[in-house]
DNA sequence: ATCCTCCCCTAC
DNA sequence: TAAGGTAGGGGAGGAT
């Protein structure tokens, strides 16, 4: 991406390249095998011979292990499709892909696996990835066995899952279009081609518009109009997108048993209860306006939605259609600015402030141009409402829909407010508002007069005081145009039904693959991994209602922090599965399963000179001071201080571990032997030493024939070197198998590190940050090797370059003096100067 | 008092 | 048949 992004046309704010966005993550993929050094294989059968196979998306097996399988039985592997290639091998491949891959029969992964397990070349047609269900697919000359991926059990049913899913789309464009604004915003050059249309429209006097204007945006009825493009002779009636086509099933026994069953437990189900065993339970993912006249909602099974609509037609999703309108619609929006708060890919926020002061326009000009252009451009309808917060601009979009416009002026709000139906506030769903009927409230005005005790009695504190502020129209919340990631989670919850503890497991291995692929593709490591579980309820029916759904369940999740920063897909499998261990769940009553990524890095450091200087190879100055102290023998290391590794300690009530002082121990000596081959004289830091248990404290003067007298104490430190060391009256166990280090540089950098260092009060800063540390008490050895672990844990720890990193700072005037310095990774690797 | 874990709720 | 994901806010209750 980033090289990509270099080559960009500087005419067109970035955007040429932006189309070309899920090009270029495709285009990853393949330089990452590419880099893959060719592993020498064994060559076990000739299974694939004349077979040359290309990967194209995500795989399980990934590309890398079919690359080797295939080189294991005599197949080829290309890079990038060839003539001679036979095959192309791939999950999920978006349909407007497939026209412009040719002749070249699409076959899934397990067409591979399941060859070699039966020892000989399968009939690759029945594993193709396309059949003909769909006019924008290619036909296909021969009679195809259809072998769909219908249970989690098939190793393809991950990527042929998400391939179908509206939430998973949902989901993705959302967080992607939140990181590109983010991204875009990054960039230091601000152009935006859109503004001289504005030029045009006819300026008025008298339109002052009062600052602030948040402008919010949603596309109407998204995937209908999506589809309506190409279907005009439905506009005007009822429509809806679904998986299936028809509102009737043929009828079947068993399954209107289930659904009677699980009728009985739901209740609370409307739609459920409208609809029998032979009703589709396929969901609505979008219904036109026409639709919803008669009570269609979102989300209804199609069965439900017949019965109230019996009118109703059915289209098929195209996801690559959602994808292509919504990008165009945020390129749109941001040829105009970039104060963009992305929200979904089919709705956004954006503070219009700044285009009002400049171009003297009135809120329904620019209103109508620019839902004109979006019409123009998609091909879709939007709404637009406006306010002064985010709230009131929402509220606004709610009365404008479908294919309008509205302002709620600052003056009207009172007014307006008092008239909306709480359900209609962001935030208030469908638990919230049973408890707010149960308080006699349906009303923003009947909120506005209620008190806000019992509001947060009864909603809890937080929600009780932001529904009182929301009921007057209030909302504090600024527009967040940096969105930064906090977790990253995949999740399944259909199909889940094991036969066996292996597919449990392959499964879990699966989405362990998943989960780590998204977190490295946003360029982030973790320290925590929760499993989550849907498990049949113990009374529910084992059939569900829902064809292959988690039907009535109950969830489990469990977490783990460990004690390392996860770098590979292997160690979240290995979490996820010790976690599923502990939790005691038959694997023949899952229903669900989902693996979330949280306690996130940056990948990269931040700090742009650091950056560089790691990059660098390091010379051979550079490398003398790097000491290897070797790894304690009794204990497991802790990169990071935390208050709760006391717990973790064995249970048999052992000791606590003295690694501290082996390590020590050792670090002294190498540091000694390190020292006579450089011919040079060690500098030892008087706090370091102070704080030594006594009998290695003898040790090191004895050794070093140290002239010190720990009694008679040093000239009184500055400052801000009385925080640096640990006091007494902190528990030593906090850092067990941990070392001192001196904290002043470190933190220094890492202030540095997020403001430039040009302008900084150094002095101010570390003033500022010692008190945050005291204010929230954290430790100040907590925080620096946070900093260092998140700043360099994933370099190989190569400590040394960030010593030198520092040093470097410091000559450059950049960072202050520092003292002796000792860095101290996971492994118990040493760098001391 | 404050943090952490395991939920629940909400939005698209 | 059908494709019930994902991220963030926040609260209860236990641990420290």
């Amino acid at each position: 991406m980033n090289r990509n992004r270099r080559r960009r046309n500087e005419d067109d704010n970035g955007w040429a390249e932006w189309g070309g966005y899920f090009e270029a993550k495709k285009s990853k993929l393949q330089e990452q095998f590419r880099e893959t050094a060719a592993t020498e294989v064994e060559k076990i059968s000739d299974i694939f011979k004349g077979v040359a196979i290309i990967v194209n998306g995500l795989t399980n097996p990934s590309a890398e292990e079919l690359k080797k399988l295939m080189a294991e039985h005599g197949g080829v592997f290309h890079i990038y499709q060839h003539s001679s290639t036979t095959h192309i091998v791939a999950s999920n491949l978006p349909n407007v892909k497939i026209s412009k891959l040719g002749s070249v029969p699409i076959v899934k992964p397990s067409w591979i696996t399941d060859s070699i397990t039966l020892g000989k070349l399968l009939d690759y047609r029945r594993y193709l990835l396309y059949t003909n269900q769909s006019t924008s697919q290619p036909k296909l000359d021969f009679p195809v066995v259809n072998r769909t991926a219908k249970t989690a059990s098939d190793p393809d049913f991950l990527g042929e899952f998400y391939n179908n899913s509206r939430l998973h789309l949902i989901a993705t464009l959302g967080a992607e279009f939140k990181q590109l604004v983010a991204e875009l915003r990054d960039r230091p050059e601000r152009h935006f081609p859109g503004r001289e249309k504005l030029l045009e429209i006819p300026t008025r006097l008298n339109c002052f518009v009062p600052a602030p204007v948040i402008m919010h945006i949603d596309m109407d009825c998204f995937f209908v109009s999506v589809g309506l493009r190409t279907r005009p002779e439905l506009r005007g009636q009822p429509v809806a997108v679904t998986h299936a086509r028809r509102a009737q099933i043929n009828a079947n026994k068993e399954r209107e048993e289930a659904v009677t069953m699980n009728l009985d437990r739901q209740p609370e189900m409307i739609e459920v209860q409208m609809i029998d065993g032979k009703s589709s339970m396929s969901e609505v993912a979008s219904c036109s306006y026409e639709a919803r006249k008669c009570g269609v909602k979102n989300g209804m099974f199609l069965g439900a939605a017949a019965k109230l609509c019996p009118d109703i037609k059915t289209i098929p999703y195209d996801f690559e259609g959602y994808k292509e309108v919504s990008m165009t619609l945020y390129k749109t929006i941001a040829s105009y600015t970039l104060d963009i708060e992305a929200v979904s890919c089919d709705e956004m926020y954006v503070d219009i402030t700044e285009i009002f002061r400049i171009f003297n326009l009135s809120v329904e000009d620019w209103a109508r141009h620019i839902r004109a252009e979006i019409m123009s451009v998609t091909g879709c309808p939007c709404s637009t409402g406006f306010g002064a917060n985010r709230l009131q601009a929402r509220l606004a979009t709610k009365k404008a829909k479908p294919a309008g416009s509205y302002y709620l002026r600052p003056d009207d709000v009172e007014a307006y407010m008092a008239e909306i139906a709480l359900a209609d506030l962001p935030g208030v769903g469908r638990a919230t508002l049973q408890k707010l009927k149960g308080l006699g409230l349906e009303t923003c005005g009947d909120v506005q007069v209620a008190s806000l005790s019992v509001l947060q009695r009864e909603l809890g504190s937080k929600a009780g005081e932001t529904l009182l502020e929301q009921a007057r129209g209030v909302d504090k919340k600024p527009l967040n145009f940096h969105h930064e990631r906090k977790s990253v989670s995949a999740e399944i919850n259909y199909g889940i039904r094991f036969k066996s503890l292996d597919e449990c497991h392959n499964f879990l291995e699966s989405l362990s693959n998943e989960v780590w692929n998204r977190l490295d593709e946003v360029k982030m490591r973790a320290r925590c991994v929760s499993l989550k579980l849907m498990v049949r309820a113990a009374d529910a029916p084992v059939e569900t209602a829902k064809f292959l759904g988690h039907g009535i369940c109950d969830s489990f999740s469990k977490s783990t922090t460990t004690n390392y920063v996860i770098t590979d897909p292997k160690s979240i499998y290995k979490e996820a599965k010790s976690l599923y261990e502990k939790l005691h769940v038959d694997f023949a009553e899952l229903r669900g399963m989902g693996i979330q990524l949280t306690k996130l890095e940056k990948i990269a450091p931040i700090n742009p000179t650091l950056n560089k200087f790691l990059q660098k190879t390091p010379t051979k100055r550079e490398q003398i001071p790097v000491v290897a102290v070797p790894k304690p023998t009794v204990t497991s290391s802790k990169p990071i201080p935390k208050e709760k590794s006391t717990r973790g300690r064995p249970k048999g009530g052992k000791k606590a571990p003295t690694s501290s002082k082996n390590s020590l121990s050792n670090f002294f000596k190498s540091k000694k032997e390190n020292a006579k081959l450089q011919h040079k004289q060690v500098e030892i830091d008087f706090e370091v030493l102070k704080e030594l248990p006594q009998d290695i404290r003898d040790e090191v003067i004895r050794e070093y024939n140290l002239d010190v007298d720990l009694a008679k104490p040093k000239p009184q430190p500055a400052a801000e070197d009385k925080i640096l060391v640990p006091t007494e009256t902190k528990k030593r166990s906090h850092f067990e198998g941990l070392q001192w280090c001196q904290l002043r540089p470190i933190l220094y950098a890492w202030m540095k590190s997020e403001k430039e260092p040009a302008n900084v009060d150094v002095e101010m800063l570390g003033e500022h940050f010692k008190q945050l540390a005291l204010d929230r008490q954290i430790d100040m050895l907590k925080i620096a090797f946070n900093f260092l672990h998140r700043t360099f844990g994933q370099l190989d720890c190569r400590w040394h370059r960030a010593y030198h990193a520092i040093v470097d700072l410091t000559q450059q005037g950049m960072l202050a003096r520092y003292g002796s310095m000792l860095f101290v990774n996971k492994d118990f690797d040493c760098c001391f100067c």
